[in-house]
Order: C-alpha cells, then sequence, then structure tokens
DNA sequence: CGGAATCCACGCGGATACTG
DNA sequence: CAGTATCCGCGTGGATTCCG
C-alpha cells in the first residue's frame, strides 16, 4: 500500500536455480549496488554524507533507494541517532560481508580482462567497418 | 550510422578503477546476460534455437542484442554456416570461460543465502508494520 | 543532516511482423 | 532457421523541492 517507492524490485524467486539466482543477482545489478557495497566493504560505518561522497555520481535518491533495499536484504544495517541533527550510520551486516569476496572476485576478474575486452571491440569494429 | 540497435551499452570506463569495474560489469548486469553464458557454460556449441529454448523467456530481440554484445567484447564466438536453411553456432571463447569461474562464486553466494535474505524481507516487513 | 515526494525524460525490453 | 525492423509501455533514475 503506502511502501514508499517501487523502484528497486526484489521479488521471490521462481523454480529454476539458475533463473533464481539471476533474480536474487538483480539486486546486485542495480546500478548503484556494487559501489555503495564498495564503499561499505573496508569502513566499519559511514554516515549518510559520507557514503554519497564515496560513490561519485549517486544521487540522494538513488543512494537511499539503494541502501533500503540493502537494508530490506539484511545486507546492511542502518543505526539512527536520535540527535540535532539527526546521524545515520550504514556499515554491511555480516552476510554483506560474505558477498564482499565473490564481488571481489568479478571485479578482479573485470581489471584483468579489461584491455582484452577493449582490444576485442575494436576488433569487431573493424571487422564490422571493413563488411 | 546503421548500428541495428542502440539498447545494451558498453561504453570506455572512466578512471577510478571501482567506477571502471562498475561500467564493465554493467554488461553483466543486462538482464540476460548471465543466463545465455549459463547456457553456454558446459555445451562446446549451441545453435540460435537451442540457445532460445536454454534461456526461457528471452525473446529473440534480447538473445539477438545479448550475443552480439557478447560477441563484440570477445566472450562469445559466432560461427555461421551458409547453408540453407542457415545455420549459427555460439560458444563461449576462452576469455569468456575464464568468466565462468567467477560468476559461480557470485551464484553459489545468492544459493547459498537465498533463504537468509528471504527471512531478512520478512522481518523488515514485520518491523515496517510495527511502526 | 538525512531523507521523502513529485515530476519527467530516456532507454530497456516485450510483442509483433517481415526477410534472406 | 536466424535473424532484423518497428512500435511502444513502463520502469529506472536524475533534478528539484520540501520536511523533521
Amino acid at each position: 500500500m503506502s511502501a514508499t517507492n517501487k523502484t528497486l524490485r526484489v521479488e521471490e524467486p521462481p523454480g529454476d536455480p539458475c533463473v533464481a539466482a539471476n533474480e536474487m543477482l538483480a539486486l546486485i545489478r542495480d546500478k548503484w549496488t556494487i559501489l555503495v557495497l564498495g564503499a561499505l566493504r573496508r569502513e566499519k560505518s559511514l554516515r549518510y554524507n559520507e557514503l554519497q561522497r564515496a560513490v561519485p555520481g549517486i544521487s540522494q535518491r538513488m543512494l537511499t533507494l539503494t541502501v533500503k533495499t540493502l537494508e530490506e536484504n539484511g545486507l546492511v544495517k542502518r543505526t539512527i541517532f536520535p540527535t540535532i541533527p539527526p546521524r545515520v550510520d550504514y556499515e554491511l551486516t555480516a552476510m554483506g560481508r560474505t558477498l564482499i569476496k565473490p564481488l571481489r572476485g568479478l571485479l578482479d576478474w573485470s581489471l584483468e580482462h579489461r584491455d582484452a575486452m577493449a582490444e576485442a571491440r575494436r576488433a569487431y569494429a573493424k571487422r564490422s567497418a571493413q563488411a
């Protein structure tokens, strides 16, 4: 009913294991998720503004939605200090930290093959140009 | 100019390594990429129709676009047999196969934490309901 | 400071029809 | 069989404004 906003979605995945995994990974595929997790990976906790500065280019809206989705799924813990002015800290949960390692694998892969992929794109462009 | 369609994009990534990685991973974040790679992971090669049946729910359009992007980036090899009727085989390149392992890590993680995440969502829903 | 709400553009992606 | 072309809805996400 209320449910603030419906932008970022996480539905109950279907039967097929591979498709189910892909549905779950929809969370990770959300444009900013990896960067937010990456920003939280080392620090013990970050405030809203610190987090926003740590993820260059993210809007307030997307930062709020992304961390909310991550919190909903138990990957990020949100701590509110009822001070004035208010203060909110974000940190990875235990489960959230377990995600860092596999993400790390993907990041390493991307850095490792970055040049090869750029080269592949050039070769492909040359091939289509001659045709 | 021609360039068929501009749906799936892969731009030159910027300077920041983490952001650069995220840009590269945009390829993987494309809704169907993981499923297509997963379908090609074991078989030596698959024909267009076989591939489409191996990825339930994918449209011709998205299958074509996805494999084309993967081919552009050197992850998938496309072989055309000029027979009648025509036949096209798809298979992972050597670089494409190196991506399977890190993806596997992510898939394992998602299956491993599927229940915990579902539980976290229930707990979160209960908390917001009481508030 | 840390959001929530509203508005809006753009591009992803599905459905359909046509082609070599 | 293996695509391409066109149309188009709707979700994603940026910019802006307001609030506790």
